[in-house]
DNA sequence: CTGAAAGCGCTTACAG
DNA sequence: CTGAAAGCGCTTACAG
């Protein structure tokens, strides 16, 4: 592009003023038809791009969203902001990803770009150790917060998740009606709302059928495949071995199975695993896994909702919005059973 | 924030020009010392937070780089980006992501956007179909690009990726030295050159062992986990039913291998299943995968890394940057062997 | 229906 | 070592 196309040189160009060109270009009816119609076809065939920053630096809006979370590769996650994607992109919001990977310093850094950028809002599943004023700081700079995931006391804003702590009771009741009373549970950390709840869950759970919680079959930690896999080893010298698993995560569970698997033990015959999420894989493994569905597409659409309705003037306010979970009975959690 | 605190604030403040406050911040050894500290003292207790449009307004810089891929929860895509990031991080440039999922319009969107909001450079995974001239475009407007894992004939630019006929045939050159004559080949699309390439590479290693190719075992298509567990029942009903498969990715291997567990057939047992990518997820599966190392991280590093020398000013040039995959045997393609 | 002018918050020569 | 002034490319009252 030998010389760069703005506002003024179609102006020019055509005769006009650039505030003409200005409101045409943006559809407004006070320009007339026919003269929009000229300055747009000036604009496609001269190579015109629309200037954001200097837009942006006088309307104070950017249509910048950003999104901060654990980890995109983790289907969780991933299953989430599809949903925010596709609801952002209907509002025709850029959105803005990053990985915080817990470290808060990250988290830090995208929020300060965030404000440097005037991003329009932020949507975040804060990461461990999250002050309520790291929030704070975002809402008092005009930058909305919605929070998905997971809470943080005291933000001042909403937060979309699912019922961690039913959701989990949900599984271990399952287990407990198939006939085990040796359950373990696997992952998650007291760090997070989501660990913290999920434990509850199985504590409630396994209290409520009067069996005695065992905190030798509770092995915190895993969050991931790999360290669910590696947690095999674990399990598989427990004392007294549990013969069902409740898992943190499906990811988790799935990783545990591999690593059962490959001591020989068969999930879904030998032993009884359960995940939590209910990712896509979930319903194909072998064997297909009994897990929550953790309502990930509606987190994210009404995460995106809230967001979006909070940019169009809606004041904030601490809440919790808790997405129902429902169990999905498969067969690994049904020895000898049948299932699909 | 009762009253927005910006450049000039703090100029007033301290009885000071905006000019030397803008200096100082970014560390200027043309402000005093001692000025300077005065002045970072009082943007940190004032809150100042930096607006970063309205310095690229001014210098078009924008410290942003945008990246666009298939879909990053796509494991394969996801540990280029994690090298991607790194690099970018340390050079303190921001990073967009975006899926294009394969859709121009969405590739098109994104391309827009960062066009308008003026960012320093592009890394991409071109969308099935890109033309070239998307490509010219963002160069003629100052948006330096470089491509990764797949190729844009006539782009003028430098694309990173493995070698992926070279890589496929390791693959099927294995499963010929393990006995197997009946090698089918599951998955991938004519529409990107990964796929032609791959299929490139396993027609090539067949006609070196004198062995015909037959089109009724080429099962195009899979790309997914989930295509790849679907494809388990169209690959059972082929006529004359190979004994080793060889998938267009991991991700469609370990779909697959689910699929045929599910009817009955034993992955690694019965039957030889290759992928190519070498997850993470490949040497923990059940059994472990035998694949191809494409490596992403250095796919990854080397494309940031060229992306960064063009920012600081090197010239474009079309190049192919291939790096050179590695065979990882594993239990999945040695039937009644041994391994890990 | 269209235009002239101010201003968003920075940075960058240029002057002193 | 510091300041006055112009300008990046838009949008928005305001006037006509």
């Amino acid at each position: 592009m030998a010389q760069k196309v703005k506002l003024s040189t179609i102006a020019e160009t055509l005769g006009l003023s650039t505030a003409t060109v200005s409101l045409a270009l943006r559809d407004s009816p006070l320009v007339a038809e026919i003269t929009r119609e000229r300055i747009k076809e000036e604009a496609r065939v001269s190579g015109y791009i629309y200037n954001r920053r200097a837009a942006s630096l006088r309307t104070s809006k950017s249509g910048i969203v950003g999104v901060c979370v654990h980890d995109i590769m983790n289907p969780f996650y991933g299953e989430i902001l599809k949903s925010v994607e596709n609801e952002l992109d209907r509002h025709r919001q850029t959105f803005v990803l990053c990985n915080h990977y817990d470290e808060l310093s990250k988290q830090r850094a995208f929020l300060e770009t965030m404000l440097q950028l005037g991003a329009d809002g932020l949507i975040m599943s804060p990461a461990i150790g999250t002050p309520a004023s790291d929030i704070r700081l975002a809402e008092d700079n005009d930058l909305p917060v919605t929070l998905i995931a997971r809470t943080v006391d005291g933000s001042g804003v909403t937060s979309f998740r699912g019922d961690d702590t039913y959701g989990m009771s949900l599984v271990v009741d399952h287990l407990i009606a198939e006939g085990h009373r040796k359950i373990a549970m696997i992952g998650g950390t007291d760090l997070t709302s989501t660990g913290r709840d999920r434990e509850l869950g199985y504590r409630q759970a396994l209290e409520r059928a009067g069996i005695d919680y065992r905190p030798d079959w509770r092995i915190q930690g895993p969050r991931s495949r790999h360290s669910g896999f590696d947690a095999a080893a674990e399990f598989l010298a427990l004392p007294d071995r549990p013969d069902a698993v409740v898992c943190f995560s499906d990811l988790v569970a799935l990783g545990l199975m591999y690593g059962l698997a490959r001591a020989g033990l068969r999930p879904g015959i030998d032993i009884a695993v359960c995940g939590y999420d209910d990712i896509d894989e979930a319903a194909i493994a072998m064997p297909p896994l009994t897990t929550v569905s953790n309502g990930q597409s509606e987190v994210g659409q009404r995460a995106a909702g809230a967001l979006l309705a909070r940019l169009a003037g809606e004041p904030a306010r601490e809440s919790l919005e808790l997405i129902t979970p429902h169990l999905r009975i498969r067969r690994s959690s049904r020895l000898g059973g049948t299932g699909d």
